[in-house]
DNA sequence: TTCTAGATGAGAACCGTTGTCAACTCGGAC
DNA sequence: GTCCGAGTTGACAACGGTTCTCATCTAGAA
């Protein structure tokens, strides 16, 4: 399942046109493991060759993120930033210093949210978790 | 400790000047429970008689956020959002139809994400998780 | 009162992101 | 193979939230 289709939803929503463009950027995303914004993808695409539109990569990643293909975060200014990531319901463990990236699972976590939220009367629940840290090899 | 004393940090950093634009960010950020971005509390605060100018409102809620006075989220297209918040550290269950917030604590989750990191190798822990939903109220 | 570091505000600048629209292309029909 | 149309692309403009600039103002100490 490390598939380079970027036809993602399949039988969900539309499927996407297997263009050069989302080729390139579905392939990007494979090559790195920590979080990049849409900009360093453009730029990495440039510099591999395979150019792609700025504007085409913005719509590229929302198609993947809405396909649930690649995850986004928000740094610190509001900055979006994007992750090939697993289909399963996930969270993420981010060292701040090089950007090394662990996926986690928080079956916990999961409970514990929606005990609260049921708790307060809330429906329909959904949430955000990521962790912070230095990673060892960024603590020597 | 529900003050209206626009001297964050006390012993820690520098003292803000009180000044009346200041208290008047101060004491709006009083009037209200949900979350509001920095634009809305700007009209807010004209419409009120009590104008101040965008970039100081900018300042101040930037300066009460790093003193820990007010909570910073970001909304989904990457807009800032504050409240005023206590001073232990909590997460928020948010409205996602009203923007009614509760201040919730995890002992639970404030566990479950060291052991975690601990588990990894990753020190230096900080983490942010806010939950969603519809509230009770919302619902009908 | 005078002085000065800090604060203010109008507007420009910045920058990530989205919209526009003419040109292009994939893939099905023929 | 050619034709066709819906979907896609990309250069560029526009947008919107935020920060910067800098002349002016002010709180508070001397």
């Amino acid at each position: 399942m490390t598939s380079t289709d970027p036809t993602p939803g399949g039988a969900a929503g539309q499927a996407m046109r297997p263009t050069r463009q989302r080729r390139a950027v579905v392939d990007a995303m494979g090559s790195f493991d920590d979080f990049r914004s849409a900009q360093e993808i453009h730029d990495l695409l440039g510099r591999r060759g395979d150019p792609v539109g700025l504007a085409t990569v913005y719509r590229t990643l929302q198609r993947l993120a809405d396909a649930g293909e690649v995850d986004v975060l928000r740094t610190e200014d509001g900055e979006a930033i994007y992750r090939r990531c697993s289909d399963s319901h996930h969270h993420h463990l981010v060292c701040r210093e090089c950007g090394r990236t662990v996926e986690v699972e928080g079956p916990t976590v999961e409970r514990w949210t929606r005990a609260i939220a049921a708790e307060h009367g809330f429906d329909d629940v959904s949430h955000t978790l990521e962790i912070f840290g230095t990673c060892a090899a960024c603590r020597s």
